[in-house]
DNA sequence: CGCTTGTATACCGCATACAATGTAGAAGCT
DNA sequence: AGCTTCTACATTGTATGCGGTATACAAGCG
Protein backbone atom coordinates (compact mmCIF):
# COMPACT_ATOMS: atom_id res chain seq x y z
CA UNK A 1 0.00 0.00 0.00
CA UNK A 2 1.68 2.91 -1.40
CA UNK A 3 0.73 6.54 -1.50
CA UNK A 4 2.81 8.61 -3.12
CA UNK A 5 0.79 11.45 -3.03
CA UNK A 6 2.25 15.08 -1.34
CA UNK A 7 -0.45 17.15 0.37
CA UNK A 8 -0.18 20.90 -0.38
CA UNK A 9 1.28 21.92 2.70
CA UNK A 10 1.32 25.96 3.24
CA UNK A 11 0.10 27.33 0.19
CA UNK A 12 -3.93 27.25 -0.81
CA UNK A 13 -5.21 26.43 2.75
CA UNK A 14 -8.46 27.06 1.54
CA UNK A 15 -8.69 23.21 0.97
CA UNK A 16 -9.17 21.35 4.54
CA UNK A 17 -6.31 18.51 5.14
CA UNK A 18 -9.40 16.43 5.84
CA UNK A 19 -10.73 16.91 2.08
CA UNK A 20 -7.11 16.43 0.99
CA UNK A 21 -6.55 13.14 2.34
CA UNK A 22 -10.37 12.27 1.41
CA UNK A 23 -9.38 13.86 -2.60
CA UNK A 24 -5.94 11.25 -2.02
CA UNK A 25 -7.72 8.41 -1.00
CA UNK A 26 -10.34 8.42 -3.27
CA UNK A 27 -7.69 9.08 -5.97
CA UNK A 28 -5.77 6.39 -4.96
CA UNK A 29 -8.22 4.09 -5.11
CA UNK A 30 -9.76 5.13 -8.14
CA UNK A 31 -6.56 4.99 -9.99
CA UNK A 32 -5.61 1.70 -8.67
CA UNK A 33 -2.57 2.94 -6.61
CA UNK A 34 -4.54 1.02 -3.10
CA UNK A 35 -6.16 -2.10 -5.12
CA UNK A 36 -9.28 -3.68 -3.71
CA UNK A 37 -8.85 -5.71 -0.59
CA UNK A 38 -6.06 -3.63 0.54
CA UNK A 39 -6.38 -2.91 4.25
CA UNK A 40 -6.08 0.92 4.96
CA UNK A 41 -4.62 1.29 8.10
CA UNK A 42 -5.11 4.73 9.69
CA UNK A 43 -1.31 5.13 11.40
CA UNK A 44 0.02 3.92 8.05
CA UNK A 45 -1.58 6.86 6.16
CA UNK A 46 -1.07 9.65 8.48
CA UNK A 47 2.67 8.46 7.97
CA UNK A 48 2.39 8.73 4.33
CA UNK A 49 0.51 11.54 3.94
CA UNK A 50 2.02 13.45 6.83
CA UNK A 51 -1.00 14.36 8.95
CA UNK A 52 -2.60 13.49 12.15
CA UNK A 53 -4.90 10.64 12.19
CA UNK A 54 -7.99 12.71 13.23
CA UNK A 55 -8.76 14.26 9.27
CA UNK A 56 -8.03 11.02 8.21
CA UNK A 57 -10.61 9.20 10.35
CA UNK A 58 -12.76 11.66 8.67
CA UNK A 59 -11.85 11.06 5.42
CA UNK A 60 -12.34 7.17 5.56
CA UNK A 61 -15.72 7.06 7.15
CA UNK A 62 -16.78 9.34 4.04
CA UNK A 63 -15.17 6.76 1.76
CA UNK A 64 -17.10 3.99 3.73
CA UNK A 65 -20.53 5.94 3.19
CA UNK A 66 -19.80 5.53 -0.37
CA UNK A 67 -19.12 2.49 -0.40
CA UNK A 68 -15.08 2.69 -1.50
CA UNK A 69 -14.42 1.17 1.84
CA UNK A 70 -15.74 -1.24 3.89
CA UNK A 71 -15.10 -2.76 7.04
CA UNK A 72 -14.28 -6.65 6.83
CA UNK A 73 -15.68 -8.99 9.01
CA UNK A 74 -13.45 -7.61 12.13
CA UNK A 75 -13.62 -4.13 11.71
CA UNK A 76 -10.87 -3.53 9.53
CA UNK A 77 -11.04 -1.13 7.03
CA UNK A 78 -10.35 -1.92 2.93
CA UNK A 79 -10.83 -1.26 -0.06
CA UNK A 80 -13.97 -2.24 -1.38
CA UNK A 81 -14.66 -5.34 -4.16
CA UNK A 82 -16.57 -5.65 -6.71
CA UNK A 83 -18.26 -8.77 -7.42
CA UNK A 84 -19.93 -9.97 -10.56
CA UNK A 85 -23.78 -10.31 -9.27
CA UNK A 86 -22.72 -6.92 -7.00
CA UNK A 87 -22.01 -5.82 -11.33
CA UNK A 88 -25.17 -6.49 -12.56
CA UNK A 89 -27.21 -4.57 -9.81
CA UNK A 90 -24.78 -1.74 -10.45
CA UNK A 91 -26.01 -1.92 -14.20
CA UNK A 92 -29.20 -2.69 -13.66
CA UNK A 93 -29.54 1.30 -11.38
CA UNK A 94 -27.07 2.67 -13.83
CA UNK A 95 -30.18 2.11 -16.60
CA UNK A 96 -32.59 3.15 -13.97
CA UNK A 97 -30.77 6.20 -13.49
CA UNK A 98 -29.53 6.99 -16.76
CA UNK A 99 -32.66 6.57 -18.35
CA UNK A 100 -34.24 9.15 -16.16
CA UNK A 101 -30.97 11.05 -17.14
CA UNK A 102 -31.51 11.16 -20.82
CA UNK A 103 -35.11 11.93 -20.63
CA UNK A 104 -35.03 15.21 -18.53
CA UNK A 105 -31.68 16.20 -20.56
CA UNK A 106 -33.82 16.28 -23.63
CA UNK A 107 -36.04 18.41 -21.22
CA UNK A 108 -33.78 20.66 -19.95
CA UNK A 109 -30.51 20.85 -21.48
CA UNK A 110 -29.18 24.24 -22.22
CA UNK A 111 -27.48 24.94 -25.59
CA UNK A 112 -24.46 25.64 -23.52
CA UNK A 113 -24.71 22.18 -21.95
CA UNK A 114 -24.99 20.70 -25.26
CA UNK A 115 -21.78 22.88 -26.44
CA UNK A 116 -19.98 20.65 -23.67
CA UNK A 117 -21.01 17.68 -24.50
CA UNK A 118 -20.60 17.91 -28.09
CA UNK A 119 -16.68 18.79 -27.12
CA UNK A 120 -16.28 15.81 -24.71
CA UNK A 121 -17.40 13.70 -27.81
CA UNK A 122 -15.02 15.46 -30.16
CA UNK A 123 -12.38 15.20 -27.46
CA UNK A 124 -12.56 11.71 -27.68
CA UNK A 125 -12.71 11.35 -31.28
CA UNK A 126 -9.53 13.23 -31.22
CA UNK A 127 -8.04 11.67 -28.31
CA UNK A 128 -9.09 8.15 -30.46
CA UNK A 129 -6.83 8.98 -33.01
CA UNK A 130 -3.42 8.75 -31.86
CA UNK A 131 -1.91 5.35 -31.03
CA UNK A 132 -3.58 3.33 -28.52
CA UNK A 133 -2.13 2.86 -25.18
CA UNK A 134 -2.64 2.45 -21.65
CA UNK A 135 -2.66 6.18 -20.60
CA UNK A 136 -4.74 6.82 -23.45
CA UNK A 137 -7.26 4.61 -22.64
CA UNK A 138 -7.25 5.68 -19.12
CA UNK A 139 -8.43 9.56 -20.84
CA UNK A 140 -10.98 7.87 -22.82
CA UNK A 141 -12.26 6.21 -19.87
CA UNK A 142 -12.52 9.45 -17.79
CA UNK A 143 -14.07 10.74 -21.15
CA UNK A 144 -16.45 8.37 -21.15
CA UNK A 145 -17.98 9.38 -17.51
CA UNK A 146 -17.46 12.86 -18.38
CA UNK A 147 -19.60 12.37 -20.83
CA UNK A 148 -22.40 10.62 -18.84
CA UNK A 149 -21.94 12.76 -15.83
CA UNK A 150 -22.78 15.96 -18.25
CA UNK A 151 -25.34 14.73 -19.71
CA UNK A 152 -26.64 14.18 -15.48
CA UNK A 153 -25.77 17.69 -14.89
CA UNK A 154 -27.96 18.96 -17.91
CA UNK A 155 -30.72 18.07 -15.94
CA UNK A 156 -30.20 20.06 -13.13
CA UNK A 157 -31.27 17.36 -10.92
CA UNK A 158 -28.86 17.53 -8.48
CA UNK A 159 -30.58 14.48 -6.38
CA UNK A 160 -30.20 12.24 -9.56
CA UNK A 161 -26.14 13.21 -10.04
CA UNK A 162 -25.16 12.82 -6.67
CA UNK A 163 -26.86 9.19 -6.93
CA UNK A 164 -25.31 8.49 -10.48
CA UNK A 165 -21.88 10.28 -8.42
CA UNK A 166 -22.39 7.08 -6.37
CA UNK A 167 -23.01 4.50 -8.77
CA UNK A 168 -20.24 5.78 -11.32
CA UNK A 169 -17.45 5.54 -8.29
CA UNK A 170 -18.01 1.49 -7.75
CA UNK A 171 -17.75 1.54 -11.67
CA UNK A 172 -14.82 2.48 -11.67
CA UNK A 173 -14.11 -0.09 -9.03
CA UNK A 174 -15.15 -2.74 -10.84
CA UNK A 175 -13.26 -1.48 -13.86
CA UNK A 176 -9.82 -2.12 -11.79
CA UNK A 177 -11.11 -5.91 -11.46
CA UNK A 178 -11.55 -6.11 -14.88
CA UNK A 179 -9.78 -4.58 -17.53
CA UNK A 180 -7.38 -1.56 -17.55
CA UNK A 181 -7.58 -1.29 -20.82
CA UNK A 182 -11.62 -0.27 -21.68
CA UNK A 183 -12.39 -2.99 -24.47
CA UNK A 184 -15.27 -1.11 -26.53
CA UNK A 185 -14.34 1.97 -26.82
CA UNK A 186 -14.10 2.29 -30.69
CA UNK A 187 -17.59 1.51 -30.48
CA UNK A 188 -18.47 3.39 -27.61
CA UNK A 189 -17.68 6.81 -29.03
CA UNK A 190 -20.46 5.79 -31.61
CA UNK A 191 -22.72 5.41 -29.32
CA UNK A 192 -21.69 8.48 -27.85
CA UNK A 193 -22.72 10.47 -30.74
CA UNK A 194 -26.00 8.20 -31.70
CA UNK A 195 -26.92 9.46 -27.71
CA UNK A 196 -25.82 13.38 -28.14
CA UNK A 197 -27.72 13.79 -30.56
CA UNK A 198 -30.84 12.23 -29.89
CA UNK A 199 -31.01 15.06 -26.90
CA UNK A 200 -29.77 17.57 -28.96
CA UNK A 201 -32.85 16.77 -30.84
CA UNK A 202 -34.97 16.41 -28.23
CA UNK A 203 -36.20 12.81 -29.16
CA UNK A 204 -36.50 11.46 -25.57
CA UNK A 205 -37.79 7.77 -26.84
CA UNK A 206 -34.18 7.20 -29.18
CA UNK A 207 -32.32 9.02 -26.54
CA UNK A 208 -33.94 6.50 -23.70
CA UNK A 209 -32.75 3.42 -26.15
CA UNK A 210 -29.78 4.61 -27.35
CA UNK A 211 -28.38 4.90 -23.79
CA UNK A 212 -30.19 1.73 -22.58
CA UNK A 213 -28.88 -0.20 -25.45
CA UNK A 214 -24.91 1.46 -24.44
CA UNK A 215 -25.19 0.30 -21.19
CA UNK A 216 -26.16 -3.19 -21.47
CA UNK A 217 -23.77 -3.41 -24.26
CA UNK A 218 -21.39 -1.94 -22.03
CA UNK A 219 -23.11 -4.87 -19.16
CA UNK A 220 -22.42 -7.66 -20.96
CA UNK A 221 -19.06 -6.62 -21.89
CA UNK A 222 -18.01 -6.84 -18.33
CA UNK A 223 -19.81 -9.55 -17.38
CA UNK A 224 -18.67 -11.53 -19.43
CA UNK A 225 -15.38 -10.89 -18.42
CA UNK A 226 -16.14 -11.14 -15.08
CA UNK A 227 -17.31 -14.74 -15.26
CA UNK A 228 -14.44 -16.15 -17.71
CA UNK A 229 -12.25 -14.58 -15.04
CA UNK A 230 -13.30 -16.53 -12.69
CA UNK A 231 -13.66 -20.06 -14.53
CA UNK B 1 -32.14 22.63 19.65
CA UNK B 2 -32.43 20.24 22.22
CA UNK B 3 -31.43 16.54 22.11
CA UNK B 4 -32.74 14.89 24.90
CA UNK B 5 -31.21 11.30 23.96
CA UNK B 6 -29.09 9.47 26.88
CA UNK B 7 -26.54 7.35 25.13
CA UNK B 8 -26.15 4.09 26.45
CA UNK B 9 -23.33 4.45 28.54
CA UNK B 10 -21.77 0.98 30.04
CA UNK B 11 -23.76 -1.91 28.17
CA UNK B 12 -23.75 -2.91 24.74
CA UNK B 13 -20.43 -1.42 24.06
CA UNK B 14 -20.79 -2.78 20.50
CA UNK B 15 -21.83 0.44 18.90
CA UNK B 16 -19.44 3.14 19.19
CA UNK B 17 -19.83 6.35 20.23
CA UNK B 18 -19.48 7.69 16.78
CA UNK B 19 -22.42 5.66 15.41
CA UNK B 20 -24.78 6.50 18.48
CA UNK B 21 -24.32 10.24 17.81
CA UNK B 22 -24.83 9.33 13.94
CA UNK B 23 -28.45 7.99 14.70
CA UNK B 24 -28.92 10.40 17.22
CA UNK B 25 -28.49 13.47 15.28
CA UNK B 26 -30.09 11.06 12.34
CA UNK B 27 -33.26 10.45 14.25
CA UNK B 28 -32.87 14.09 15.51
CA UNK B 29 -33.17 15.19 11.83
CA UNK B 30 -36.12 13.02 10.54
CA UNK B 31 -38.05 13.14 14.05
CA UNK B 32 -38.31 17.11 13.35
CA UNK B 33 -36.16 17.69 16.87
CA UNK B 34 -33.84 19.17 14.76
CA UNK B 35 -35.84 21.42 12.34
CA UNK B 36 -34.63 22.25 8.53
CA UNK B 37 -31.67 25.13 8.62
CA UNK B 38 -31.18 24.73 12.41
CA UNK B 39 -27.58 25.30 12.92
CA UNK B 40 -25.24 22.47 14.04
CA UNK B 41 -22.75 23.50 16.22
CA UNK B 42 -20.05 20.73 17.24
CA UNK B 43 -19.52 21.65 20.83
CA UNK B 44 -23.01 22.31 21.85
CA UNK B 45 -23.74 18.40 20.35
CA UNK B 46 -20.69 17.40 22.43
CA UNK B 47 -22.44 19.07 25.41
CA UNK B 48 -25.76 17.82 24.78
CA UNK B 49 -24.71 14.26 24.66
CA UNK B 50 -21.51 14.14 26.57
CA UNK B 51 -19.35 12.85 24.01
CA UNK B 52 -16.28 14.86 22.78
CA UNK B 53 -15.97 16.68 19.07
CA UNK B 54 -13.96 13.58 18.08
CA UNK B 55 -17.22 10.98 17.26
CA UNK B 56 -19.35 14.04 16.47
CA UNK B 57 -17.37 15.41 13.34
CA UNK B 58 -17.41 11.64 11.90
CA UNK B 59 -21.14 11.39 12.54
CA UNK B 60 -21.67 15.14 10.87
CA UNK B 61 -19.20 14.35 8.24
CA UNK B 62 -21.41 11.46 7.55
CA UNK B 63 -25.07 12.94 7.74
CA UNK B 64 -23.25 15.68 5.83
CA UNK B 65 -22.37 13.58 2.92
CA UNK B 66 -26.04 11.76 2.97
CA UNK B 67 -27.57 15.43 1.93
CA UNK B 68 -29.38 15.51 5.52
CA UNK B 69 -27.11 18.36 6.80
CA UNK B 70 -25.32 20.98 4.33
CA UNK B 71 -22.79 23.69 4.85
CA UNK B 72 -24.14 26.93 4.33
CA UNK B 73 -22.33 29.89 2.25
CA UNK B 74 -20.16 30.76 5.57
CA UNK B 75 -19.11 27.07 6.17
CA UNK B 76 -21.60 26.93 8.91
CA UNK B 77 -22.99 23.05 8.90
CA UNK B 78 -26.85 23.67 8.88
CA UNK B 79 -30.06 20.51 8.51
CA UNK B 80 -31.13 20.65 5.42
CA UNK B 81 -33.51 22.10 3.55
CA UNK B 82 -35.82 20.31 0.41
CA UNK B 83 -37.21 22.69 -2.02
CA UNK B 84 -40.15 22.50 -4.12
CA UNK B 85 -38.29 21.96 -7.17
CA UNK B 86 -35.72 19.66 -5.00
CA UNK B 87 -39.10 18.25 -4.35
CA UNK B 88 -39.95 16.97 -7.67
CA UNK B 89 -36.46 15.98 -8.43
CA UNK B 90 -36.46 13.82 -5.41
CA UNK B 91 -39.79 11.88 -6.23
CA UNK B 92 -38.62 11.44 -9.92
CA UNK B 93 -35.53 9.65 -8.95
CA UNK B 94 -37.50 7.63 -6.78
CA UNK B 95 -40.00 6.61 -9.59
CA UNK B 96 -37.00 5.59 -11.33
CA UNK B 97 -35.60 3.45 -8.91
CA UNK B 98 -38.44 2.25 -7.57
CA UNK B 99 -39.73 0.70 -11.05
CA UNK B 100 -36.40 -0.83 -11.00
CA UNK B 101 -37.12 -2.68 -7.44
CA UNK B 102 -40.42 -3.21 -8.19
CA UNK B 103 -39.17 -5.12 -11.67
CA UNK B 104 -36.41 -7.13 -9.96
CA UNK B 105 -38.90 -7.70 -6.36
CA UNK B 106 -41.60 -9.78 -9.11
CA UNK B 107 -38.21 -12.01 -10.14
CA UNK B 108 -36.45 -12.21 -7.11
CA UNK B 109 -38.93 -11.90 -4.13
CA UNK B 110 -39.02 -15.06 -2.04
CA UNK B 111 -42.04 -16.57 -0.05
CA UNK B 112 -40.74 -15.02 3.32
CA UNK B 113 -39.96 -11.65 2.07
CA UNK B 114 -43.26 -11.66 0.29
CA UNK B 115 -44.75 -12.61 3.87
CA UNK B 116 -42.71 -9.92 5.31
CA UNK B 117 -44.60 -7.46 2.88
CA UNK B 118 -47.99 -8.90 4.09
CA UNK B 119 -47.37 -8.03 7.39
CA UNK B 120 -46.19 -4.62 6.69
CA UNK B 121 -49.87 -4.08 4.55
CA UNK B 122 -52.06 -5.57 7.09
CA UNK B 123 -50.33 -3.94 10.43
CA UNK B 124 -51.02 -0.50 8.63
CA UNK B 125 -54.75 -2.20 8.28
CA UNK B 126 -55.11 -2.86 11.90
CA UNK B 127 -53.13 0.92 12.48
CA UNK B 128 -55.48 2.51 10.41
CA UNK B 129 -58.57 1.10 12.01
CA UNK B 130 -57.42 3.00 15.47
CA UNK B 131 -58.95 6.64 16.32
CA UNK B 132 -55.87 9.04 13.92
CA UNK B 133 -53.86 11.27 15.91
CA UNK B 134 -50.46 12.35 15.29
CA UNK B 135 -48.58 9.19 16.93
CA UNK B 136 -51.23 6.88 14.78
CA UNK B 137 -49.96 9.33 11.56
CA UNK B 138 -46.41 8.64 12.36
CA UNK B 139 -46.25 4.56 13.12
CA UNK B 140 -48.08 4.60 9.81
CA UNK B 141 -46.18 6.98 7.45
CA UNK B 142 -43.30 4.29 9.07
CA UNK B 143 -44.75 1.79 8.34
CA UNK B 144 -45.13 3.28 4.32
CA UNK B 145 -41.71 3.74 4.17
CA UNK B 146 -40.99 0.01 5.57
CA UNK B 147 -42.79 -1.46 2.82
CA UNK B 148 -41.16 0.20 -0.05
CA UNK B 149 -38.27 -0.49 1.69
CA UNK B 150 -38.65 -4.20 1.80
CA UNK B 151 -40.29 -4.24 -1.34
CA UNK B 152 -36.11 -3.30 -2.35
CA UNK B 153 -34.59 -5.59 0.43
CA UNK B 154 -36.60 -8.51 -1.76
CA UNK B 155 -34.68 -7.77 -4.73
CA UNK B 156 -31.46 -8.66 -3.01
CA UNK B 157 -29.58 -5.57 -5.09
CA UNK B 158 -27.89 -3.95 -2.38
CA UNK B 159 -26.83 -1.40 -4.29
CA UNK B 160 -30.54 -0.28 -5.14
CA UNK B 161 -31.18 -0.41 -1.33
CA UNK B 162 -28.38 1.58 -0.63
CA UNK B 163 -29.32 4.31 -3.20
CA UNK B 164 -33.27 4.39 -2.43
CA UNK B 165 -31.99 5.02 1.50
CA UNK B 166 -30.19 7.86 0.05
CA UNK B 167 -33.62 9.07 -1.37
CA UNK B 168 -36.15 7.82 1.37
CA UNK B 169 -33.71 10.33 3.74
CA UNK B 170 -34.64 13.47 2.00
CA UNK B 171 -37.80 12.60 1.33
CA UNK B 172 -38.55 12.32 5.11
CA UNK B 173 -36.99 15.64 5.41
CA UNK B 174 -39.07 16.80 3.10
CA UNK B 175 -42.25 15.69 4.92
CA UNK B 176 -41.00 18.11 8.17
CA UNK B 177 -41.65 20.87 5.95
CA UNK B 178 -44.95 19.77 4.31
CA UNK B 179 -47.59 18.03 6.50
CA UNK B 180 -47.05 16.72 9.67
CA UNK B 181 -49.46 14.02 9.28
CA UNK B 182 -49.53 12.33 6.11
CA UNK B 183 -52.49 13.50 3.90
CA UNK B 184 -53.35 10.38 1.74
CA UNK B 185 -53.07 7.37 4.21
CA UNK B 186 -56.17 6.32 3.47
CA UNK B 187 -55.87 5.72 -0.25
CA UNK B 188 -52.50 4.84 0.29
CA UNK B 189 -53.20 1.42 1.76
CA UNK B 190 -55.18 0.73 -0.94
CA UNK B 191 -51.95 0.96 -3.34
CA UNK B 192 -49.83 -1.12 -1.44
CA UNK B 193 -52.76 -3.90 -1.12
CA UNK B 194 -52.33 -3.28 -5.38
CA UNK B 195 -48.76 -3.09 -5.42
CA UNK B 196 -48.47 -6.11 -3.45
CA UNK B 197 -50.53 -8.13 -5.16
CA UNK B 198 -48.95 -7.59 -8.48
CA UNK B 199 -45.70 -8.75 -7.07
CA UNK B 200 -46.88 -11.57 -5.13
CA UNK B 201 -47.88 -12.79 -8.58
CA UNK B 202 -45.13 -11.71 -10.64
CA UNK B 203 -46.92 -9.43 -12.76
CA UNK B 204 -44.21 -7.21 -13.80
CA UNK B 205 -46.33 -4.53 -15.89
CA UNK B 206 -48.84 -4.31 -13.53
CA UNK B 207 -46.38 -3.61 -10.40
CA UNK B 208 -44.87 -1.18 -12.35
CA UNK B 209 -47.86 0.90 -13.34
CA UNK B 210 -49.20 0.41 -10.05
CA UNK B 211 -46.27 2.05 -8.54
CA UNK B 212 -45.63 4.62 -10.36
CA UNK B 213 -49.12 5.66 -10.13
CA UNK B 214 -48.79 5.37 -6.18
CA UNK B 215 -45.86 7.69 -6.34
CA UNK B 216 -46.54 10.30 -8.72
CA UNK B 217 -49.94 11.14 -6.95
CA UNK B 218 -48.03 10.98 -3.61
CA UNK B 219 -45.60 13.86 -5.90
CA UNK B 220 -48.40 15.75 -6.90
CA UNK B 221 -50.12 15.73 -3.64
CA UNK B 222 -47.03 17.08 -2.25
CA UNK B 223 -46.21 19.60 -4.52
CA UNK B 224 -49.99 21.27 -4.53
CA UNK B 225 -49.08 21.78 -0.90
CA UNK B 226 -45.60 23.29 -1.05
CA UNK B 227 -46.63 25.63 -3.91
CA UNK B 228 -49.77 26.37 -1.53
CA UNK B 229 -47.55 27.47 1.48
CA UNK B 230 -45.54 29.33 -1.10
CA UNK B 231 -48.48 31.59 -2.13
C1' DC C 1 0.91 -33.18 19.31
C1' DG C 2 -2.85 -30.14 20.09
C1' DC C 3 -5.18 -27.05 23.01
C1' DT C 4 -5.29 -23.48 26.09
C1' DT C 5 -3.35 -19.51 28.22
C1' DG C 6 -0.35 -15.64 28.56
C1' DT C 7 1.93 -11.71 26.80
C1' DA C 8 3.52 -8.32 23.58
C1' DT C 9 2.05 -5.45 20.16
C1' DA C 10 -0.55 -3.07 16.74
C1' DC C 11 -4.43 -0.55 16.02
C1' DC C 12 -8.45 2.03 16.99
C1' DG C 13 -11.94 4.94 19.78
C1' DC C 14 -12.28 8.81 22.21
C1' DA C 15 -10.83 12.86 24.79
C1' DT C 16 -8.30 16.87 25.14
C1' DA C 17 -5.15 20.59 24.02
C1' DC C 18 -3.70 23.95 20.97
C1' DA C 19 -3.81 26.70 16.65
C1' DA C 20 -6.18 29.14 13.07
C1' DT C 21 -9.98 31.53 11.49
C1' DG C 22 -13.88 33.98 11.11
C1' DT C 23 -17.69 36.73 13.41
C1' DA C 24 -19.89 40.04 16.42
C1' DG C 25 -19.84 43.84 19.18
C1' DA C 26 -17.73 47.84 21.02
C1' DA C 27 -14.93 51.75 20.58
C1' DG C 28 -13.26 55.47 17.98
C1' DC C 29 -13.20 58.48 13.98
C1' DT C 30 -15.54 61.46 10.48
C1' DA D 1 -25.51 58.85 13.12
C1' DG D 2 -22.84 56.11 10.04
C1' DC D 3 -18.66 54.03 8.99
C1' DT D 4 -14.34 51.81 10.08
C1' DT D 5 -11.25 49.33 12.97
C1' DC D 6 -9.96 46.61 16.59
C1' DT D 7 -10.58 43.33 20.15
C1' DA D 8 -12.71 39.40 22.30
C1' DC D 9 -14.92 35.41 21.58
C1' DA D 10 -17.04 31.52 19.43
C1' DT D 11 -16.20 27.73 16.45
C1' DT D 12 -13.81 24.79 13.70
C1' DG D 13 -9.26 22.44 12.20
C1' DT D 14 -5.48 19.61 13.59
C1' DA D 15 -2.32 17.10 16.60
C1' DT D 16 -1.54 14.00 20.18
C1' DG D 17 -2.08 11.09 24.32
C1' DC D 18 -4.24 7.50 26.85
C1' DG D 19 -6.80 3.42 27.49
C1' DG D 20 -9.11 -0.51 25.64
C1' DT D 21 -9.39 -4.35 22.46
C1' DA D 22 -8.20 -7.59 19.37
C1' DT D 23 -4.52 -10.30 17.13
C1' DA D 24 -0.50 -13.00 16.72
C1' DC D 25 2.83 -15.58 18.51
C1' DA D 26 4.94 -18.13 22.12
C1' DA D 27 4.99 -20.89 26.26
C1' DG D 28 2.88 -24.08 29.30
C1' DC D 29 -0.32 -27.81 30.11
C1' DG D 30 -3.13 -31.85 29.03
Amino acid sequence: MILVVQLTQSLQRRKSLYEQTYEALREGILAGKLLPGDRLIETQIAQQLQVSRTPIREALRQLQQEDLVVADGSGWLRVATVSATEAVQLYNCRIALETLSVTEACAQASPAQLEQLVQCVTQAEALAERSPDAALSQQLLALDYRFHHLIAESTGNGCLVSLLEQVFNKMMLLRLQTTRHNPGVLEVRQEHQEIYQAIAQREVKTAVAAVTSHLKASKSRVVKELTQLKS
